[in-house]
DNA sequence: CTCGGCGTACTACCAAAGGAGGTGGTCCGG
DNA sequence: CCGGACCACCTCCTTTGGTAGTACGCCGAG
């Protein structure tokens, strides 16, 4: 990385980034390049001036934000983006990184740590607010916690019916495990009956539910 | 928060806790009250010396650092944990974060980023490695996608449809459906046959594997 | 060596699920 | 007021799923 980080600022409301460009315009090693107020104009900023990071708000008038990502991460040489919003809820959040953020960051955040996360992304590192890490730390927490129960109760089985359970899983039928498996329907289904029991469940799509919960897909 | 941050490293390695205890007890409000080389001694250390923060390793001899920081987050007032290790593999990342640890980070992480992450756990906030913020990040921008797809098929249903898909996806017969959702067996039927041939499926196990994909549960 | 678990396979039977096609009622919007 | 979507119900029929019980060869632990 020579020169300084140039970033771009989008957001609806001209106040908003008066203030991120004041803030950020001076600190060390970063120069705003370029400022806009909607999606659709957000590209055509970025591709004039070809920035390392941008700014980006979520609600916008036209194009949001999230699309306005989508779109400029699938540019030649895509600029870092960081998200800047004022709520941090789990379905912005995750639209967020899903559509190619690498920092998103509420707009209560200080200036040093904006920054500072400007910096960071720009040197390919991922920045969330704390808030938001929370979020993803208890998400994983909990999937965790039917996975890990799945994979105990899976224990039980051999591994053959395990395969069978993997099959099931997949929404095979008997018939179609049978010469996936290469034994005869009536081995399935004896598998499928032993399964049952040990697991003490009453039919196959509950087997398969388990086996979503313990990720054998 | 009054007074320095009281600060308990768990490690094996007596190289290690040294190098830890001389970054860490020479900086600005941080003290190290104690060291312990395995998880069973430093749960007795932790009960001993009230820590703040635990910087604790995983791998070691007798109880390892996730069981230890398990049992030392059911305590009454229990520290702030951090996971220091050198593999940050998913399964480590996961089990930390279900134990109960406020951070995880890498044993190459600079010393004044450790000593800024024991500043950051103690006042509440949680504290990733980059790597782990990242592997965190695409995890859950991975599930959203079979997410988004399975709610776009979804929405090709009528509301009632959607009920019976949720019931589907919990392992219900059509019987108990029916019972369930105050309908005739045959309506059931009815409703499932529409939902098979709407999302052009096979059988009600795959419209249980749709459910879930889609987080109807 | 023998016993038990595993994997495989069979029979026979019954229950549940799914397909095809039709009937009637409601409610909403053009 | 009429058409279309939705919901509910029906019958007849086929396919699939599940239970029960038996059997045989293999292999590893006791």
């Amino acid at each position: 990385m020579t020169g300084p980080i140039r970033v771009v600022i989008v957001d609806d409301d001209p106040l908003v980034r008066g203030m991120l460009t004041l803030m950020l315009d001076g600190a060390d090693g970063i120069v705003v390049v370029g400022e806009a107020a909607d999606g659709a104009t957000a590209i055509t900023a970025v591709d004039r001036h070809l920035p390392d990071v941008v700014l980006m708000d979520i609600r916008m008038p036209g194009v949001n934000g999230i699309t306005a990502t989508e779109r400029l991460r699938r540019r030649h040489r895509p600029p870092e983006i960081i998200v800047l919003t004022t709520f941090d809820t789990d379905e912005h959040v995750v639209r967020a990184l899903r559509a190619g953020a690498s920092g998103f960051l509420l707009k209560d955040t200080p200036p040093e740590q904006i920054s500072q996360a400007v910096r960071a992304v720009a040197a390919g590192y991922p920045m969330l607010s704390p808030g938001v890490t929370r979020r993803l730390m208890r998400r994983v927490a909990s999937g965790a916690e039917s996975y890990e129960q799945a994979h105990e109760r899976l224990a039980l089985l051999t591994p053959r019916e395990r395969d069978v359970v993997l099959a099931i899983g997949q929404g095979r039928s008997n018939a179609e495990i049978a010469s996936e498996l290469l034994m005869s329907v009536t081995t399935v289904k004896a598998h499928v009956s032993h399964i049952l029991t040990k697991l003490d469940l009453d039919n196959r799509t509950q087997i398969a539910v388990l086996a979503h919960d313990g990720r054998l897909l």
